[in-house]
DNA sequence: CATGAATGAGTGTTCATTCAT
DNA sequence: CATGAATGAACACTCATTCAT
């Protein structure tokens, strides 16, 4: 009845290779949106256009989808985030708060941030994705802070100080503001809500104040 | 068929007073190995030693044991930590150290603190819990933490700063350590492993000189 | 430890031999409030004042205490209205009005007619209790409504009818009141509320018309 | 170890369409013998040859089940019977007479008519299917009988009388018959069985009469 | 490959009934 | 006899997964 316009490639065909992909996306957001457990496949399939049977088609189970999706979007945003940063020319100080404010910036206000609290929370009982997410994500952004405590401690801006110590004292807080940001703060009176940039701008002030020499 | 052996008491023979308290304590256990909805009532029952339907003597819903749990194991031991701090007579650098210290050494190192990461994974699916939690909870430890920052500018020991904010820089390494230690701890190589109490003196050393005049 | 006042009998043996017929009560009102499904047996052993327990001593199951307080309740007030009837001194149409309307007050308006409503919703659930109400009300009632239509024919004021079909006409509005006050008047909005004393006024006259020779 | 019969569809060969009638089919069967809240939904599955859950596919939940079984069986069967009313060209005492018999052939006499039964039965437990039954059956029955005999009026057949109240004079001796089938009948002796055509026609009779100018 | 109808195990909660005291 | 703690079967509804078409 329908003569496919031969200029077009063949819906069903573009639709066919799509799908992995268009299911991954669709998953991504109702994982961040609902979590692992919440999130049904039906409205994943729906959500991606396609019915509940296909999903199945790709992914064998509720479990490899989330796996799957979890892989695909653990990417490496510090890759050209460390390049920035070792161009950097001004005082160690403002480094460390402009690596903060542009982590919060690039990764932890945008949706992929939601990847991380997921991770998080299912880490028990999806262990191969946590182990998967400590060396995609956690490791090379220690090194990366690291790095910056370095160059300051090396140009004498910093006093020496323990290096894995104090990088937890600067990750601590992105981490903790991803993570409240996707549990209690939706939760919270407006009264108690946390501007992440203000209390980012004031804890990299009070970090660079005990550190100096 | 069966001889009961009457050494041990009939389960009717059981006092109702202790029914509560090994329920409570099979209800943290499994509500911080499994989640929240993940854990089954059947299991709380079956591990407390008593049928399904005698939770529900105790316990009107799964939602009210599991404010139980959180009145008996964060609520009463974060009061009577309050008490106790109240009643501090050193410096308010070794105040904050301690505070931080020990509401890691009595409830971050314990298995209670699975609560917190439970309910920090589950908010988004359970808010009514998150709400309790954030009024019961989170509230009073904000506003305990605020006391002891204030008595430190009160007594010219600590520069004035924005006290909302100096909550979250002391809050927030302390929840990180929590959603660490029940996340990503397990699955990390033993290099990478952080010494909670260590990491806290660091953090608290850096931010009493980061609040010093 | 309590030394019981001699002169009053003892409390415990008055309540003894009291509690059946406590219960019973408790449990007509429960009945007829609820229906037998929704009346938990742990509410009538409260409102009789004992233990949930004490209500199986007296009756083995739930189904044996409602057939006991249908039979315990199924009285006959037609007896004593049965005399006035006979001795009644107007009109036969007078009579079937008072007769109709008597009905009602002595019985329709009480709680009492709850058991009728309850006796026709459960019938298929206990037929012997059918088959009681059936001899003990259904039958006499029956008769002495056929008492006064044939008064009415006797004396020439009514056109001779079949008797059994026209008892049915008189009881008819009468049973459906009942059963309608029991289930659906609750739930009517208020215009649509029949009041029983007008519609039964109303009904006498129509059979006293529709009977006239 | 099972071979299938070739000549029987698969299960999973049948026809969407086919099971929404199967299961209301079921559905009033069930209903009907055991009332609403002792009726299973797994029952009613069983009985449409299907499981627990595709019920749930058709139905969202328990009550709309039984609305649908309502609609299905009573107020389609009435709608099409106000319009075969409303083109009647007979005396109005023939259409009254007309519509009680009717209605008991299609409604009453039918399986269908113990669900009257049951929604007076269990109306104080269901609140909302109590007032699901008033306005899609009680209402339109109500006007169905009114326009009757406002036509007997209109034409001159009728005297004027309250539409109200003759109204449930008219709906009154149907809904006993149908309470009393449904109830007492399967427990009176034959010699008290009430034949409901003729009473119909008896009490029709006797209605005319009285309304009579 | 894609579909979507069908499945059925799983879960919080209720409540009649039991029985050791 | 009386108690009341304990039991456990029952039940509506969900949803990941399957499979005939």
């Amino acid at each position: 009845m329908n003569i496919p316009d031969p200029q077009l490639p063949h819906k069903r065909e573009r639709r066919k290779d799509a799908r992995p992909e268009e299911l991954l996306s669709a998953a991504l957001e109702l994982f961040v949106e609902k979590g692992f457990a919440a999130t049904r496949t039906e409205e994943v399939a729906q959500r991606a256009g396609v019915s509940k049977g296909t999903l199945f088609i790709y992914f064998s189970s509720k479990e490899e989808l989330f796996k799957a999706v979890v892989r695909e979007n653990i990417v490496r945003p510090q890759t050209e985030g460390a390049e920035e940063i070792a161009r950097f020319e001004g005082s160690s100080a403002e480094l460390l708060s402009y690596l903060m404010l542009e982590w919060w910036r690039r990764y932890g206000a945008t949706q992929a941030s939601g990847i991380s609290k997921l991770v998080m929370s299912e880490a028990s009982n999806f262990p191969d994705l946590a182990i998967f997410f400590q060396e995609e994500v956690v490791s090379p952004g220690h090194a990366l802070i690291a790095s910056v405590l370095q160059r300051g401690v090396d140009r004498g801006e910093f006093r020496p100080v323990d290096m894995d110590l104090t990088v937890h004292s600067v990750l601590a807080p992105l981490l903790f503001l991803v993570t409240w940001k996707h549990s209690m703060a939706p939760c919270c009176p407006s009264s108690q809500q946390i501007n992440p940039e203000t209390f980012i701008r004031h804890h990299a002030d009070l970090l660079v104040r005990g550190l100096s020499v």
